[in-house]
RNA sequence: GGCCCGUUCGUCUAUCGGCUAGGACGCCAGGUUUUCAUCCUGGUAAGAGGGGUUCGAUUCCCCUACGGGCUACCA
């Protein structure tokens, strides 16, 4: 028998998609495959003067490259098709016709002027306007419910026209959604919202409605900024006669600090990208993958937001969260991005990341560092990493010979130290020792010898190596530059 | 303004009427690593306020406050 669980992500390409987009995009992913269902993405390019061309191919590779695939699309095809609405137009004519004909929609001419105006007499009373049975046929307002039927066929000859929803009079509704439970609104606070734009396009009620319904979607798991036409979405396929599938509406992502909701601008103000790849415009947005974080740290973070599964581990995988995930346990309130925890967690799938994966992902994107030492640079320097990116940058004193940091030094010497240290080089000269733990046997006969003290050495080798009291195990260090060089930076402090 | 949704440590959250309110991030303090980081241990810190209901409310109900969303021929 057919799986019947279908979900969708149905991005707008006004833009890229920042993390709450991508949340809501692994939560369907997530749920689709929690049930062995499937998964559809959804273009909806029906606003043609706010799309944005190239934010399409941006979402779709966001969305690779956090592993979210889909089982159809624009690019993989499908029964379902077109998956680009703006390709769908005459599918949204005929079914917006039945309405007309049903006498569930009628046309409207008013022009935007006029409305503004409505809505601003409106509200110097202190009254809110909504276009619905309290005033469609009060006469201020034209329609095809006040006009004559020649009068109606002349106006929409003419071309400029729109047809929106007949909602029903004073009426209350039930309805309900996975997260928030059961809910109901009264239609006297519902407009006769328009479903059909006077540039031939549906608008998001309308495309929405029909498209999920011609696609089989079973479940619509969105943001909770469509919370608020739920009631209306409900009345669409009441109208239609048709069965509405499950909502759960996912709470919004926050800004970090202050208020609101997270937007394209808070990335700069808080130097921490909210796309997960570049984008580029007017000036570079940069993206989580180019800023070093992992695809399976960034899922794992925002699966949490606004979500958790029952133990205490808080490290997950993808496949971890699909065995685990479930629709009943979303949180309601909204939840601020943090971007400390995400480079917490980030560190912690560096170091969960099997090694050979983990160079794959480093190698690319530092390719300024020679193939052959990468690996074994990696190793030595993986426990403190917290993203992946410039990473040569980061260590540069493991391949340029830093600068002389004298109060360092100095603060870092003593007579036995020194003597040590002078030991240890007349030591390394006739030995050439070049691994990690017979460099540490050496230095500690050194320091034995001179009656120094082993940390204090130790912290005299950083001093000289780093040029900061920061890096890597002073011996692996050593290993990685090598005898000679380790021999060079030893002496040029050790003659200060 | 109207409508809707929400409110537990600074942040993400657990708790489905019995709470000494648990965990994680952060922060602080110790310890291990004779160095650095990792790591470990401990500490810090919370159910917005007011009314009910109840033997008992963080948990259920109401009001207020605060926060958020929506209120477009945008999605």
């Amino acid at each position: 028998m057919k799986n019947q669980i279908r979900l969708r992500f149905a991005p707008s390409p006004t833009g890229p998609l920042h993390i709450g987009g991508l949340r809501t995009a692994l939560f369907n992913y997530l749920f689709a495959k929690k049930m062995g269902g499937e998964l559809v993405l959804r273009i909806e390019d029906t606003d043609k003067k706010r799309t944005v061309k190239k934010s399409q191919k941006h979402i779709e590779e966001s969305l690779s490259w956090l592993g979210i695939d889909f089982d159809e699309s624009t690019s993989k095809g499908g029964d379902y098709g077109p998956y680009n609405q703006s390709e769908r137009g005459s599918i949204y004519i005929k079914y917006v016709n039945e309405l007309v004909e049903k006498g569930l929609a009628y046309y409207a001419f008013d022009t935007t002027e006029a409305l503004d105006l409505e809505r601003k007499s409106h509200e110097k009373k202190g009254k809110t306007f909504i276009y619905n049975s309290h005033n469609r046929e009060k006469g201020r307002l034209v329609n095809s419910l006040v006009l004559s039927e020649k009068e109606t066929q002349e106006k929409i000859k003419k071309g400029q026209y729109v047809i929106r929803f007949k909602t029903p009079a004073d009426k209350v509704i039930h309805f309900e959604d996975i997260v928030r439970g059961k809910l109901s609104v009264s239609t006297r606070d519902i407009d006769d919202k328009i479903l059909f734009k006077s540039d031939g396009m549906p608008t998001y009620h309308l495309a929405n409605v029909v498209d999920d319904h011609l696609m089989k979607i079973s479940h619509v798991i969105r943001g909770e900024e469509w919370l608020p036409s739920l009631a209306l979405h409900n009345l669409i396929y009441n109208a239609f006669g048709w069965a509405s599938p499950k909502f759960a509406h996912l709470p919004l992502i926050l800004k970090p600090t202050g208020k609101g909701k997270l937007s394209k601008r808070d990335g700069d103000q808080f130097g921490f990208p909210v796309y997960a790849i570049n984008w580029l415009e007017e000036k570079l947005y940069k993206g989580f993958k180019e800023s070093g974080f992992l695809a399976s740290a960034l899922i794992n973070y925002m699966a949490f937001l606004g979500w958790r599964p029952q133990g205490e581990n808080e490290v997950y995988s993808m496949s971890e969260l699909i065995t685990d995930f479930s629709l009943n346990n979303i949180n309601k309130a909204g939840a601020k991005f943090d971007p400390k925890k995400l480079l917490w967690v980030n560190a912690q799938h560096i170091q969960k990341t099997n090694i050979k994966d983990l160079i794959e992902l480093c190698s690319s994107k530092n390719t300024d560092i020679e193939k052959g030492v990468f690996d074994r640079f990696l190793e030595i320097v993986r426990p403190r990493l917290e993203t992946i990116d410039g990473l040569k940058k980061k260590f540069l004193y493991l391949f340029e010979r830093p600068g002389i940091n004298k109060d360092l030094v100095s603060k870092m010497s003593s007579k036995e130290t020194i003597s040590a240290i002078n030991d240890f080089i007349t030591e390394l000269k006739s030995n050439k020792a070049n691994k990690a733990q017979s460099l540490k046997e050496m230095l500690s006969k050194s320091v034995e010898r001179s009656g120094a003290k082993f940390g204090k050495t130790l912290g005299f080798c950083r001093a000289s190596i780093v040029g900061k009291m920061e890096g890597p195990d002073v011996f692996e260090m050593m290993e990685f530059i090598g005898s000679e060089e380790t021999l060079d930076r030893l002496t040029l402090c050790v003659n200060i």
